[in-house]
RNA sequence: GGAGAGGUUCCCGAGUGGUCAAAGGGAACAGACUGUAAAUCUGUCGGCAGAGCCUUCGGAGGUUCAAAUCCUCCCCUCUCCA
């Protein structure tokens, strides 16, 4: 089987590049080896572009080999200026222990921590106690200025200005490497495609220092068809935390993922067979909303977990139907096994009680829900007739009504997608 | 340190005294069409009220009946020079 893990990336479409292809396939062969992804401790929890290097690191933790996820609290304290066009926020030591803690919550969710199989690293811990003379001395000089600048992430920001600090950050990553290398035996490096020089930045520092070939790999960067980073919506990002981004919203998001991203989408980020990929891939009509269906089902599922993502999907059957309910398409999903029922139905939640909601206008409702974020935007929201009561259309802003306030709960819906339920205590 | 260019509403980018809440494009949102897709078309796109007010054009002052637009100082970015 782990003979297959580099193979089975490859065929997924995970490897964007790979330094040595070849050499790496036999490394993974024959041994379990250790490899490294970094993780920017840049918010409390991780999002769904994520998601990519931590399947990776499930695929490859499957065959046997070790992950280290590296929380970058060291390199957090200078910012990463690749794929960037401006200088990010700098952070305080404080707010990165913090979001360091949750993102570390989060990885434990995909992978084996036990018995060594996995390991935490924080940068921190050899970053922020060295020595700044030390280390141009022994590292430093291994770098070439003239190469650096020839790197594609610096190229870019030389057009819009770069800080030395910023400047820095590919040593220092380099430097990461270099001690895992030399600690843990850690000979491989993965990230995002806009890694890739530093990656090799690193590669290249540890021949020189440890006379040792190490590896190489980025994953493709994904876009939408416009361009636009993946996982971002109108709300911001979508968040694996529940708390940042509702189950229902995050199941939705990938549900409403575009026709052509399909096949993609299933082969990076479900463990299904690629086979059946390929054959879902090629539904048309109502066939592919399935494959949707599965892919929402299944992320959600791995993100969430089982019964989230089943009560996520019985919502949105509810709501719009379903895709297959004759489940003629095979998948061996467990989605097969859901019979959409009426009753289950969980929507995103405010509760209230009736003196909150005395004399409350359906704009104020809205606005309090989340659905809209001001009296303006609510006001041409139903003058456009996008806000529903009930399922009726709103044609004027109003107070609740006694019929209103005499349900047990309310259920109001911006456009077709959002929803926002009211409980009434 | 010297010379020049510039910082405009989510982004890009026009605007150089009133007709500017600020062109145009993108993104976004709503509607139509659909398959909870894409493309397309229509509308919206600072806030509060409802056609009047408030906040916005790097920051702080000033000139003026009136400033994003003029003046002063400051901050930041870029380019060239030392």
């Amino acid at each position: 089987m782990s003979c297959q893990v580099y193979q089975e990336l490859e065929e997924r479409g995970l490897i964007y590049q790979s330094t040595d292809a070849e050499g790496l396939q036999q490394l993974l062969q024959k041994a379990p080896q250790t490899f490294y992804i970094g993780f920017d401790p840049t918010a409390d929890s991780l999002h769904v572009g994520s998601l990519i290097p931590i399947i990776v690191m499930m695929h490859l933790q499957k065959a046997g080999h070790r992950p280290i996820a590296i929380l970058g609290g060291g390199t957090a304290m200078v910012g990463d200026p690749s794929g960037k066009t401006e200088m990010r926020l700098m952070l305080t030591p404080e707010k990165i222990v913090e979001n360091g803690q949750g993102i570390a919550a989060q990885l434990a969710r995909f992978l084996d921590f036990n018995d060594n199989r996995c390991q935490l690293i924080n940068n921190a811990d050899w970053l922020s106690t060295l020595k700044y003379v030390d280390f141009l001395r022994d590292i430093g000089r291994h770098f070439s200025v003239n190469r650096m600048l020839t790197a594609e992430s610096y190229k870019q920001r030389l057009e819009t200005g770069l800080s030395f600090i910023e400047f820095n950050y590919m040593i220092l990553q380099a430097y990461d490497f270099h001690v895992l290398c030399k600690e843990q035996g850690c000979r491989i490096q993965m990230g995002g495609q806009d890694q890739w020089g530093n990656i090799v930045a690193g590669i290249d520092l540890i021949r020189r220092t440890q006379s040792t070939e190490a590896y190489g790999v980025t994953f493709p960067l994904l876009t939408t068809s416009n361009g636009e980073k993946f996982g971002k919506t109108a709300a911001g990002a979508v968040w694996l935390s529940p708390e940042r981004t509702s189950v229902l919203d995050f199941y939705q998001f990938w549900r409403n993922c575009e026709d052509s991203e399909i096949e993609h989408l299933l082969s990076f980020f479900t463990f299904l067979p690629m086979a059946e990929i390929k054959h879902l891939s090629t539904l048309q009509g109502q066939g592919i909303n399935r494959a949707k269906e599965i892919l929402a089902y299944e992320v959600t599922a791995l993100v969430h977990s089982p019964e989230a993502a089943a009560t996520a999907y019985q919502t949105a059957v509810n709501r719009f139907g379903s895709a297959d309910p004759e489940l003629k398409i095979k998948t061996s999903s467990a989605i097969c096994d859901l019979k959409p029922q009426q009753s289950k139905e969980e929507l995103p939640t405010l509760v209230l009680d009736s003196d909150q909601l005395a004399g409350i206008t359906l704009v104020d409702l809205f606005i309090q829900s989340g659905l809209t974020k001001s009296k303006g935007q609510t006001r041409r929201l139903i003058e456009q007739g996008g806000a529903y009561l009930d399922e009726q259309r709103i044609n004027e802003d109003r107070p609740l009504s006694q019929v209103d306030l005499s349900k047990q709960k309310i259920i109001i819906r911006a456009g077709k997608k959002r929803f926002h339920q009211i409980s009434i205590k």
